[in-house]
DNA sequence: GTAGGTACACTGGTCTGACCAGTAGCCTGC
DNA sequence: GCAGGCTACTGGTCAGACCAGTGTACCTAC
Protein backbone atom coordinates (compact mmCIF):
# COMPACT_ATOMS: atom_id res chain seq x y z
CA UNK A 1 0.00 0.00 0.00
CA UNK A 2 1.19 3.59 -1.18
CA UNK A 3 0.09 7.12 -0.15
CA UNK A 4 0.55 10.09 -2.31
CA UNK A 5 2.13 13.45 -0.90
CA UNK A 6 -0.45 15.56 -0.17
CA UNK A 7 -0.38 19.34 -0.55
CA UNK A 8 -2.43 21.87 1.32
CA UNK A 9 -5.04 23.22 -0.72
CA UNK A 10 -5.39 26.92 -1.16
CA UNK A 11 -8.66 28.72 -0.54
CA UNK A 12 -7.79 30.84 -3.98
CA UNK A 13 -6.49 27.55 -6.12
CA UNK A 14 -10.17 25.76 -5.34
CA UNK A 15 -12.07 29.00 -6.68
CA UNK A 16 -9.37 29.02 -9.40
CA UNK A 17 -10.95 25.70 -10.23
CA UNK A 18 -14.36 26.18 -9.87
CA UNK A 19 -14.16 29.45 -12.58
CA UNK A 20 -12.40 27.98 -14.67
CA UNK A 21 -14.27 24.72 -14.58
CA UNK A 22 -16.88 27.05 -15.44
CA UNK A 23 -15.17 28.18 -18.67
CA UNK A 24 -13.54 25.37 -20.06
CA UNK A 25 -16.83 22.92 -19.62
CA UNK A 26 -19.06 26.10 -21.50
CA UNK A 27 -21.31 27.18 -19.15
CA UNK A 28 -19.56 30.49 -19.00
CA UNK A 29 -18.91 31.09 -22.67
CA UNK A 30 -16.67 34.20 -24.24
CA UNK A 31 -18.17 37.31 -23.89
CA UNK A 32 -19.95 36.68 -20.40
CA UNK A 33 -19.55 38.58 -17.47
CA UNK A 34 -18.34 37.10 -13.77
CA UNK A 35 -20.24 37.86 -10.70
CA UNK A 36 -18.47 41.41 -8.98
CA UNK A 37 -15.69 40.02 -6.56
CA UNK A 38 -17.44 41.36 -3.63
CA UNK A 39 -20.55 39.16 -5.03
CA UNK A 40 -17.83 36.20 -5.85
CA UNK A 41 -16.50 36.83 -1.85
CA UNK A 42 -20.09 35.93 -0.55
CA UNK A 43 -20.55 33.05 -2.98
CA UNK A 44 -17.42 30.79 -2.76
CA UNK A 45 -17.45 32.21 1.61
CA UNK A 46 -13.91 33.81 1.10
CA UNK A 47 -12.65 37.26 1.23
CA UNK A 48 -11.82 39.56 -1.10
CA UNK A 49 -8.00 39.14 -1.10
CA UNK A 50 -8.50 35.63 -2.06
CA UNK A 51 -10.93 36.20 -4.91
CA UNK A 52 -8.87 38.80 -6.05
CA UNK A 53 -5.57 36.46 -6.09
CA UNK A 54 -7.95 33.58 -8.04
CA UNK A 55 -9.13 36.20 -10.60
CA UNK A 56 -5.38 37.64 -10.80
CA UNK A 57 -4.01 33.47 -11.50
CA UNK A 58 -7.17 33.41 -14.06
CA UNK A 59 -5.80 37.18 -16.03
CA UNK A 60 -2.47 35.79 -16.26
CA UNK A 61 -3.52 32.93 -18.12
CA UNK A 62 -5.84 35.05 -20.15
CA UNK A 63 -8.79 33.79 -19.40
CA UNK A 64 -10.66 36.56 -17.82
CA UNK A 65 -9.87 40.40 -17.85
CA UNK A 66 -11.18 42.80 -15.22
CA UNK A 67 -11.59 46.69 -15.77
CA UNK A 68 -12.17 49.03 -12.57
CA UNK A 69 -15.74 50.69 -12.58
CA UNK A 70 -17.45 48.65 -14.97
CA UNK A 71 -20.55 47.20 -13.15
CA UNK A 72 -20.80 44.48 -15.60
CA UNK A 73 -17.65 42.20 -13.94
CA UNK A 74 -15.21 40.47 -14.90
CA UNK A 75 -15.09 39.58 -18.57
CA UNK A 76 -14.64 35.72 -19.71
CA UNK A 77 -11.95 35.62 -22.98
CA UNK A 78 -11.98 33.61 -25.89
CA UNK A 79 -9.08 31.31 -25.71
CA UNK A 80 -6.32 32.37 -26.99
CA UNK A 81 -2.45 31.63 -27.94
CA UNK A 82 -1.16 34.45 -26.06
CA UNK A 83 -0.65 32.72 -22.88
CA UNK A 84 1.27 29.86 -24.84
CA UNK A 85 3.29 32.41 -26.44
CA UNK A 86 4.32 33.99 -23.51
CA UNK A 87 5.42 31.05 -21.52
CA UNK A 88 7.00 30.06 -24.94
CA UNK A 89 9.04 32.98 -24.84
CA UNK A 90 9.85 32.65 -21.13
CA UNK A 91 11.37 28.95 -21.75
CA UNK A 92 13.07 30.26 -25.14
CA UNK A 93 14.61 32.98 -23.27
CA UNK A 94 16.30 31.06 -19.96
CA UNK A 95 19.51 29.45 -19.87
CA UNK A 96 20.76 26.21 -21.97
CA UNK A 97 19.13 27.53 -24.77
CA UNK A 98 21.02 29.21 -27.38
CA UNK A 99 21.35 31.03 -30.84
CA UNK A 100 22.13 27.73 -32.20
CA UNK A 101 19.35 25.57 -30.55
CA UNK A 102 17.00 28.58 -31.67
CA UNK A 103 18.09 28.75 -34.87
CA UNK A 104 17.63 24.97 -35.60
CA UNK A 105 14.15 24.82 -33.89
CA UNK A 106 13.67 28.03 -35.84
CA UNK A 107 14.56 25.72 -39.08
CA UNK A 108 12.68 23.03 -38.48
CA UNK A 109 9.41 25.37 -37.78
CA UNK A 110 9.71 27.38 -40.93
CA UNK A 111 10.87 24.67 -43.27
CA UNK A 112 7.76 22.47 -41.75
CA UNK A 113 5.46 25.70 -42.90
CA UNK A 114 6.79 26.51 -45.82
CA UNK A 115 6.66 22.26 -46.96
CA UNK A 116 2.77 22.50 -45.85
CA UNK A 117 2.32 26.07 -47.82
CA UNK A 118 3.44 24.27 -50.48
CA UNK A 119 1.11 21.80 -50.22
CA UNK A 120 -1.98 23.34 -49.13
CA UNK A 121 -2.05 26.70 -51.02
CA UNK A 122 -5.08 27.52 -52.50
CA UNK A 123 -5.35 30.28 -55.42
CA UNK A 124 -6.48 33.35 -52.93
CA UNK A 125 -3.53 32.21 -50.89
CA UNK A 126 -0.74 32.83 -53.71
CA UNK A 127 -1.95 36.20 -54.30
CA UNK A 128 -1.90 37.04 -50.72
CA UNK A 129 1.53 36.16 -51.33
CA UNK A 130 2.19 38.09 -54.52
CA UNK A 131 1.19 41.45 -52.74
CA UNK A 132 3.17 40.52 -49.48
CA UNK A 133 6.07 40.32 -52.40
CA UNK A 134 5.24 42.99 -53.70
CA UNK A 135 5.22 45.50 -50.90
CA UNK A 136 8.68 44.05 -50.11
CA UNK A 137 10.14 45.07 -53.64
CA UNK A 138 8.73 48.61 -52.65
CA UNK A 139 9.91 48.28 -49.15
CA UNK A 140 14.16 47.64 -50.80
CA UNK A 141 13.35 51.51 -51.61
CA UNK A 142 11.45 52.78 -48.54
CA UNK A 143 14.01 51.50 -46.30
CA UNK A 144 14.82 48.61 -43.88
CA UNK A 145 12.26 49.13 -41.61
CA UNK A 146 9.35 49.27 -43.83
CA UNK A 147 11.12 46.32 -45.83
CA UNK A 148 11.49 44.27 -42.58
CA UNK A 149 7.56 44.70 -42.12
CA UNK A 150 6.75 43.60 -45.00
CA UNK A 151 9.25 40.36 -44.26
CA UNK A 152 7.22 39.43 -41.21
CA UNK A 153 4.05 39.88 -43.16
CA UNK A 154 4.99 37.60 -45.86
CA UNK A 155 6.25 35.20 -43.31
CA UNK A 156 2.65 35.00 -41.41
CA UNK A 157 0.83 34.53 -44.66
CA UNK A 158 3.04 31.54 -45.10
CA UNK A 159 2.53 30.44 -41.38
CA UNK A 160 -1.56 30.99 -42.03
CA UNK A 161 -1.57 28.96 -44.70
CA UNK A 162 0.19 26.15 -43.39
CA UNK A 163 -3.14 26.45 -40.74
CA UNK A 164 -1.58 25.08 -37.64
CA UNK A 165 -1.97 27.91 -34.56
CA UNK A 166 0.68 25.88 -32.83
CA UNK A 167 3.26 26.00 -35.81
CA UNK A 168 2.24 30.28 -36.14
CA UNK A 169 2.78 31.21 -32.56
CA UNK A 170 6.32 29.14 -31.61
CA UNK A 171 7.67 30.33 -35.25
CA UNK A 172 6.95 34.02 -34.12
CA UNK A 173 8.16 32.96 -30.68
CA UNK A 174 11.30 31.54 -31.71
CA UNK A 175 11.83 34.62 -34.54
CA UNK A 176 11.03 37.23 -31.45
CA UNK A 177 13.81 35.59 -29.35
CA UNK A 178 16.55 34.92 -32.18
CA UNK A 179 15.92 38.71 -33.04
CA UNK A 180 16.47 39.66 -29.77
CA UNK A 181 19.67 38.47 -29.42
CA UNK A 182 21.04 39.72 -32.42
CA UNK A 183 19.56 42.88 -32.69
CA UNK A 184 23.16 44.61 -31.43
CA UNK A 185 24.73 42.79 -34.16
CA UNK A 186 22.19 43.61 -36.71
CA UNK A 187 22.47 47.29 -35.81
CA UNK A 188 25.94 47.70 -37.42
CA UNK A 189 25.42 45.51 -40.18
CA UNK A 190 26.94 47.38 -43.70
CA UNK A 191 25.23 47.15 -46.96
CA UNK A 192 21.92 46.95 -46.44
CA UNK A 193 20.63 47.78 -49.82
CA UNK A 194 22.24 44.34 -50.77
CA UNK A 195 21.01 42.88 -47.67
CA UNK A 196 17.61 43.35 -49.02
CA UNK A 197 17.73 42.68 -52.66
CA UNK A 198 19.11 39.19 -51.13
CA UNK A 199 16.44 38.66 -48.86
CA UNK A 200 13.90 39.32 -51.81
CA UNK A 201 15.43 37.01 -54.32
CA UNK A 202 15.32 34.28 -51.66
CA UNK A 203 11.70 35.33 -50.85
CA UNK A 204 10.66 34.95 -55.09
CA UNK A 205 12.48 32.11 -55.53
CA UNK A 206 10.42 30.49 -52.31
CA UNK A 207 7.48 31.25 -53.91
CA UNK A 208 8.19 29.96 -56.93
CA UNK A 209 8.63 26.86 -54.97
CA UNK A 210 5.11 27.28 -53.44
CA UNK A 211 3.20 27.85 -56.45
CA UNK A 212 4.66 24.75 -58.17
CA UNK A 213 3.64 22.95 -54.86
CA UNK A 214 7.07 21.75 -54.61
CA UNK A 215 6.62 21.31 -50.66
CA UNK A 216 10.70 19.87 -50.48
CA UNK A 217 11.49 22.34 -52.56
CA UNK A 218 10.18 24.76 -50.98
CA UNK A 219 11.03 23.69 -47.19
CA UNK A 220 14.43 23.23 -47.98
CA UNK A 221 14.74 27.26 -49.79
CA UNK A 222 13.32 28.29 -46.96
CA UNK A 223 16.25 26.63 -44.04
CA UNK A 224 18.52 27.48 -46.29
CA UNK A 225 17.91 31.02 -46.45
CA UNK A 226 17.97 30.35 -42.56
CA UNK A 227 21.10 29.18 -42.12
CA UNK A 228 22.64 31.66 -44.90
CA UNK A 229 21.31 34.73 -42.97
CA UNK A 230 22.75 33.93 -39.37
CA UNK A 231 24.32 30.90 -39.70
CA UNK A 232 27.61 33.78 -39.17
CA UNK A 233 26.62 34.43 -35.87
CA UNK A 234 26.27 30.86 -34.39
CA UNK A 235 29.85 29.91 -33.07
CA UNK A 236 31.93 27.69 -35.96
CA UNK A 237 31.20 24.48 -33.60
CA UNK A 238 28.12 24.77 -33.20
CA UNK A 239 27.02 25.36 -37.21
CA UNK A 240 27.41 20.94 -37.29
CA UNK A 241 23.91 21.07 -35.41
CA UNK A 242 22.19 22.87 -38.41
CA UNK A 243 23.77 21.38 -41.29
CA UNK A 244 21.86 18.05 -40.97
CA UNK A 245 18.66 20.31 -41.88
CA UNK A 246 20.01 21.18 -44.80
CA UNK A 247 20.23 17.83 -46.70
CA UNK A 248 17.75 17.29 -49.40
CA UNK B 1 2.37 62.79 -35.61
CA UNK B 2 0.42 60.00 -33.93
CA UNK B 3 0.28 59.22 -30.09
CA UNK B 4 -0.33 55.93 -28.72
CA UNK B 5 -2.89 54.10 -26.85
CA UNK B 6 -2.18 54.24 -23.30
CA UNK B 7 -3.39 51.62 -20.99
CA UNK B 8 -3.33 52.21 -16.86
CA UNK B 9 -0.52 50.44 -15.55
CA UNK B 10 -1.31 48.91 -12.56
CA UNK B 11 0.60 48.80 -9.36
CA UNK B 12 1.13 45.00 -9.23
CA UNK B 13 2.16 44.82 -13.01
CA UNK B 14 5.55 47.22 -12.25
CA UNK B 15 6.11 44.46 -9.74
CA UNK B 16 6.05 41.67 -11.82
CA UNK B 17 7.96 43.45 -14.50
CA UNK B 18 10.49 43.96 -11.83
CA UNK B 19 10.94 40.49 -10.24
CA UNK B 20 10.37 39.18 -13.93
CA UNK B 21 13.07 41.34 -15.62
CA UNK B 22 15.81 40.20 -12.44
CA UNK B 23 14.93 36.51 -13.25
CA UNK B 24 15.08 36.40 -16.96
CA UNK B 25 18.56 38.86 -16.68
CA UNK B 26 20.56 36.48 -14.23
CA UNK B 27 20.23 38.77 -11.71
CA UNK B 28 18.55 35.70 -9.72
CA UNK B 29 18.88 32.44 -10.33
CA UNK B 30 17.48 29.61 -9.93
CA UNK B 31 17.17 28.43 -6.44
CA UNK B 32 17.94 31.58 -4.78
CA UNK B 33 15.29 33.69 -2.86
CA UNK B 34 13.13 36.72 -2.70
CA UNK B 35 12.77 38.79 0.24
CA UNK B 36 9.82 38.09 2.28
CA UNK B 37 6.20 40.07 1.42
CA UNK B 38 7.07 42.36 4.04
CA UNK B 39 10.35 43.08 3.15
CA UNK B 40 8.97 43.32 -0.61
CA UNK B 41 6.54 45.51 0.37
CA UNK B 42 8.63 48.19 1.64
CA UNK B 43 11.58 47.96 -1.21
CA UNK B 44 8.66 48.49 -3.64
CA UNK B 45 6.68 51.06 -1.69
CA UNK B 46 3.62 49.06 -1.93
CA UNK B 47 1.12 47.36 0.21
CA UNK B 48 1.07 43.51 0.78
CA UNK B 49 -1.86 42.68 -1.22
CA UNK B 50 -0.14 44.01 -4.29
CA UNK B 51 3.23 42.40 -3.49
CA UNK B 52 1.00 38.78 -3.04
CA UNK B 53 -0.84 39.61 -6.26
CA UNK B 54 2.59 40.04 -7.94
CA UNK B 55 3.63 37.15 -6.54
CA UNK B 56 0.78 35.38 -7.31
CA UNK B 57 1.25 36.23 -11.18
CA UNK B 58 4.93 34.85 -11.11
CA UNK B 59 3.66 31.63 -9.15
CA UNK B 60 1.13 30.94 -11.90
CA UNK B 61 4.09 31.22 -14.72
CA UNK B 62 5.85 28.46 -12.35
CA UNK B 63 8.97 31.28 -12.20
CA UNK B 64 8.82 31.42 -8.14
CA UNK B 65 7.14 29.04 -5.42
CA UNK B 66 6.44 29.83 -1.86
CA UNK B 67 5.88 27.97 1.17
CA UNK B 68 4.24 29.65 4.24
CA UNK B 69 6.71 29.63 7.24
CA UNK B 70 9.90 29.57 5.33
CA UNK B 71 12.21 32.40 6.61
CA UNK B 72 14.05 32.12 3.57
CA UNK B 73 11.33 33.45 1.40
CA UNK B 74 10.01 32.57 -2.24
CA UNK B 75 12.11 30.58 -4.17
CA UNK B 76 13.10 31.46 -7.55
CA UNK B 77 12.18 28.11 -9.44
CA UNK B 78 14.00 26.89 -13.32
CA UNK B 79 12.41 27.71 -16.43
CA UNK B 80 9.63 24.29 -16.04
CA UNK B 81 7.46 23.49 -19.21
CA UNK B 82 4.73 23.17 -17.26
CA UNK B 83 3.34 26.37 -17.87
CA UNK B 84 3.46 25.60 -21.48
CA UNK B 85 1.84 22.96 -20.90
CA UNK B 86 -1.48 24.00 -19.28
CA UNK B 87 -1.48 27.11 -21.80
CA UNK B 88 -1.04 24.11 -24.73
CA UNK B 89 -3.78 22.26 -22.88
CA UNK B 90 -6.17 25.00 -22.58
CA UNK B 91 -5.81 26.26 -25.89
CA UNK B 92 -6.40 22.32 -27.27
CA UNK B 93 -9.84 21.64 -24.92
CA UNK B 94 -10.93 25.33 -26.53
CA UNK B 95 -10.97 23.59 -29.65
CA UNK B 96 -8.99 25.90 -31.37
CA UNK B 97 -6.51 23.37 -31.88
CA UNK B 98 -7.49 20.15 -32.83
CA UNK B 99 -6.05 16.88 -32.58
CA UNK B 100 -5.14 17.19 -36.45
CA UNK B 101 -2.54 20.34 -35.56
CA UNK B 102 -1.41 18.66 -32.10
CA UNK B 103 -0.44 15.56 -34.16
CA UNK B 104 0.77 17.56 -37.16
CA UNK B 105 2.81 19.61 -34.65
CA UNK B 106 3.93 16.31 -33.10
CA UNK B 107 4.92 14.41 -36.44
CA UNK B 108 7.35 17.83 -37.38
CA UNK B 109 8.64 17.45 -33.97
CA UNK B 110 9.75 13.67 -33.29
CA UNK B 111 10.75 14.01 -37.35
CA UNK B 112 13.06 16.30 -36.61
CA UNK B 113 14.19 14.69 -33.40
CA UNK B 114 14.94 11.93 -35.51
CA UNK B 115 16.61 13.34 -38.28
CA UNK B 116 19.02 14.66 -35.89
CA UNK B 117 19.55 11.91 -33.62
CA UNK B 118 20.32 9.53 -36.91
CA UNK B 119 22.90 12.40 -37.84
CA UNK B 120 24.30 13.16 -34.36
CA UNK B 121 24.23 10.18 -32.35
CA UNK B 122 27.49 8.83 -30.88
CA UNK B 123 28.28 5.36 -30.07
CA UNK B 124 27.33 5.55 -26.53
CA UNK B 125 23.88 6.89 -27.60
CA UNK B 126 23.43 3.79 -29.36
CA UNK B 127 23.93 1.38 -26.86
CA UNK B 128 21.76 3.53 -25.06
CA UNK B 129 19.07 2.83 -27.57
CA UNK B 130 20.01 -0.29 -27.36
CA UNK B 131 19.00 -0.90 -24.05
CA UNK B 132 15.77 0.84 -24.07
CA UNK B 133 14.53 -1.12 -27.07
CA UNK B 134 15.56 -4.38 -24.56
CA UNK B 135 13.42 -2.76 -21.19
CA UNK B 136 10.71 -2.13 -24.22
CA UNK B 137 10.87 -5.83 -25.20
CA UNK B 138 10.29 -6.84 -21.70
CA UNK B 139 7.47 -4.86 -21.19
CA UNK B 140 5.77 -6.73 -23.71
CA UNK B 141 5.40 -9.61 -21.21
CA UNK B 142 4.94 -7.41 -18.58
CA UNK B 143 2.21 -5.55 -19.09
CA UNK B 144 1.14 -2.17 -21.12
CA UNK B 145 1.91 0.08 -17.85
CA UNK B 146 5.94 -1.17 -18.05
CA UNK B 147 5.45 -1.16 -21.69
CA UNK B 148 4.23 2.26 -21.79
CA UNK B 149 7.29 3.74 -19.61
CA UNK B 150 10.00 2.21 -21.31
CA UNK B 151 8.30 3.74 -24.84
CA UNK B 152 8.58 7.04 -23.07
CA UNK B 153 11.99 6.62 -21.97
CA UNK B 154 13.10 5.57 -25.51
CA UNK B 155 11.39 8.55 -26.90
CA UNK B 156 13.62 10.20 -24.09
CA UNK B 157 16.75 9.17 -25.66
CA UNK B 158 16.37 10.24 -28.75
CA UNK B 159 15.30 13.76 -27.86
CA UNK B 160 18.70 13.89 -25.20
CA UNK B 161 20.24 12.91 -28.58
CA UNK B 162 19.40 15.68 -31.06
CA UNK B 163 20.79 18.06 -28.30
CA UNK B 164 18.13 20.66 -28.35
CA UNK B 165 16.18 21.27 -25.12
CA UNK B 166 13.64 22.99 -27.06
CA UNK B 167 12.97 20.45 -29.23
CA UNK B 168 12.65 18.23 -26.52
CA UNK B 169 10.16 19.74 -24.61
CA UNK B 170 7.91 20.92 -27.30
CA UNK B 171 8.09 17.40 -27.62
CA UNK B 172 7.00 16.39 -23.93
CA UNK B 173 4.44 18.99 -23.58
CA UNK B 174 2.72 17.97 -26.83
CA UNK B 175 2.51 14.18 -26.44
CA UNK B 176 1.33 14.72 -23.11
CA UNK B 177 -1.70 16.65 -24.90
CA UNK B 178 -2.23 14.38 -27.28
CA UNK B 179 -2.47 11.39 -24.64
CA UNK B 180 -4.54 13.20 -22.68
CA UNK B 181 -7.13 14.22 -25.58
CA UNK B 182 -7.47 10.52 -26.24
CA UNK B 183 -6.54 8.79 -23.15
CA UNK B 184 -10.47 7.50 -23.00
CA UNK B 185 -10.34 6.38 -26.03
CA UNK B 186 -6.78 4.12 -25.99
CA UNK B 187 -8.74 2.66 -22.36
CA UNK B 188 -11.07 0.92 -24.65
CA UNK B 189 -8.47 -0.11 -27.25
CA UNK B 190 -8.19 -4.09 -27.69
CA UNK B 191 -5.95 -6.36 -28.36
CA UNK B 192 -2.61 -4.48 -26.31
CA UNK B 193 -0.46 -6.91 -26.70
CA UNK B 194 -0.33 -7.05 -30.57
CA UNK B 195 -0.61 -2.92 -30.38
CA UNK B 196 2.55 -3.56 -28.65
CA UNK B 197 4.41 -5.87 -30.85
CA UNK B 198 3.34 -3.31 -33.54
CA UNK B 199 5.29 -0.10 -31.66
CA UNK B 200 8.29 -2.47 -30.93
CA UNK B 201 8.66 -3.56 -34.44
CA UNK B 202 8.34 0.01 -35.13
CA UNK B 203 11.19 0.83 -32.85
CA UNK B 204 13.66 -1.70 -33.71
CA UNK B 205 13.33 -0.22 -37.23
CA UNK B 206 13.69 3.05 -36.52
CA UNK B 207 16.69 2.17 -34.12
CA UNK B 208 18.14 0.30 -37.16
CA UNK B 209 17.95 3.98 -39.07
CA UNK B 210 19.72 5.84 -36.75
CA UNK B 211 22.09 3.33 -36.46
CA UNK B 212 22.84 3.64 -40.22
CA UNK B 213 22.81 7.14 -39.54
CA UNK B 214 20.38 7.33 -42.29
CA UNK B 215 18.54 10.97 -40.84
CA UNK B 216 16.12 10.93 -43.79
CA UNK B 217 14.63 7.05 -43.30
CA UNK B 218 14.61 7.22 -39.36
CA UNK B 219 12.41 10.87 -39.87
CA UNK B 220 9.96 9.08 -42.28
CA UNK B 221 10.06 5.90 -40.25
CA UNK B 222 8.77 8.13 -36.62
CA UNK B 223 6.47 10.26 -38.49
CA UNK B 224 4.63 7.48 -40.45
CA UNK B 225 4.40 5.34 -36.78
CA UNK B 226 2.97 8.29 -35.46
CA UNK B 227 0.67 8.48 -38.35
CA UNK B 228 0.08 4.85 -38.68
CA UNK B 229 -0.92 5.14 -34.78
CA UNK B 230 -3.57 7.65 -33.98
CA UNK B 231 -4.59 8.77 -37.46
CA UNK B 232 -7.99 7.04 -36.67
CA UNK B 233 -8.43 9.62 -34.16
CA UNK B 234 -8.42 12.18 -36.41
CA UNK B 235 -11.70 12.92 -38.16
CA UNK B 236 -11.17 11.80 -41.76
CA UNK B 237 -11.59 15.09 -43.30
CA UNK B 238 -8.82 16.65 -41.62
CA UNK B 239 -6.37 13.96 -42.27
CA UNK B 240 -5.04 15.80 -45.99
CA UNK B 241 -2.82 18.14 -43.28
CA UNK B 242 -1.14 14.91 -41.82
CA UNK B 243 -0.35 12.86 -45.54
CA UNK B 244 2.16 16.00 -46.51
CA UNK B 245 4.58 15.16 -43.92
CA UNK B 246 4.61 11.51 -44.86
CA UNK B 247 6.30 12.40 -48.20
CA UNK B 248 10.20 11.25 -48.47
C1' DG C 1 30.07 16.03 23.33
C1' DT C 2 25.95 15.09 21.28
C1' DA C 3 21.01 13.85 20.48
C1' DG C 4 16.79 15.51 21.30
C1' DG C 5 13.37 18.63 22.38
C1' DT C 6 11.60 23.27 22.72
C1' DA C 7 10.83 28.33 22.22
C1' DC C 8 10.75 31.96 19.25
C1' DA C 9 10.76 34.84 15.46
C1' DC C 10 9.15 34.93 11.21
C1' DT C 11 6.80 33.12 7.11
C1' DG C 12 2.81 32.99 3.91
C1' DG C 13 -2.53 32.55 3.83
C1' DT C 14 -6.61 34.75 4.95
C1' DC C 15 -9.98 38.15 6.59
C1' DT C 16 -11.89 42.76 7.55
C1' DG C 17 -12.64 47.31 6.59
C1' DA C 18 -11.50 51.33 4.47
C1' DC C 19 -10.48 54.79 0.69
C1' DC C 20 -9.83 56.16 -4.10
C1' DA C 21 -10.35 56.78 -9.13
C1' DG C 22 -12.92 55.40 -12.62
C1' DT C 23 -17.13 53.70 -15.25
C1' DA C 24 -22.07 53.09 -16.85
C1' DG C 25 -26.41 54.41 -16.76
C1' DC C 26 -29.89 57.14 -15.16
C1' DC C 27 -31.86 61.48 -14.47
C1' DT C 28 -32.25 65.78 -14.51
C1' DG C 29 -32.69 70.65 -16.80
C1' DC C 30 -32.71 72.82 -20.65
C1' DG D 1 -33.92 65.27 -27.79
C1' DC D 2 -29.85 65.87 -25.76
C1' DA D 3 -25.82 67.59 -22.93
C1' DG D 4 -24.48 67.50 -18.47
C1' DG D 5 -24.07 66.04 -14.00
C1' DC D 6 -25.35 62.58 -10.23
C1' DT D 7 -25.08 58.17 -8.22
C1' DA D 8 -24.25 53.62 -7.28
C1' DC D 9 -21.43 50.67 -8.35
C1' DT D 10 -16.70 48.66 -10.02
C1' DG D 11 -11.78 47.17 -9.40
C1' DG D 12 -7.10 48.79 -7.35
C1' DT D 13 -4.76 49.62 -3.26
C1' DC D 14 -3.63 50.05 1.50
C1' DA D 15 -3.50 49.09 6.56
C1' DG D 16 -3.85 46.12 10.22
C1' DA D 17 -4.94 41.93 12.25
C1' DC D 18 -4.94 36.84 13.21
C1' DC D 19 -3.60 32.09 12.32
C1' DA D 20 -1.11 27.78 11.25
C1' DG D 21 2.98 26.42 10.00
C1' DT D 22 8.28 26.37 9.51
C1' DG D 23 13.47 26.77 10.39
C1' DT D 24 16.72 27.84 13.45
C1' DA D 25 19.03 28.58 17.48
C1' DC D 26 19.24 27.53 21.88
C1' DC D 27 18.91 24.67 25.69
C1' DT D 28 18.43 20.61 28.12
C1' DA D 29 19.34 15.72 29.46
C1' DC D 30 22.12 12.22 28.92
Amino acid sequence: MRFETVAPVRAYERVVEQIEQAVVSGALKPGERLPSERELMTQFGVGRSTVREALRVLQAAEMIRSRPGDPRGPEVLAASPVALHRSMHRLARADHVGLAELLQFRMILDGSAHLLAAELRTDEDLTGLDTALESMREGVSRGYADFSRADVAFHEVIARISRNPLLVVSEEVVRGVVLELIEDKLEHASNRTSLMRTWLAHHAEVLDAIRAADGAGSAHLAKQALYDNYADYVPAGQRPLLTPLLRP
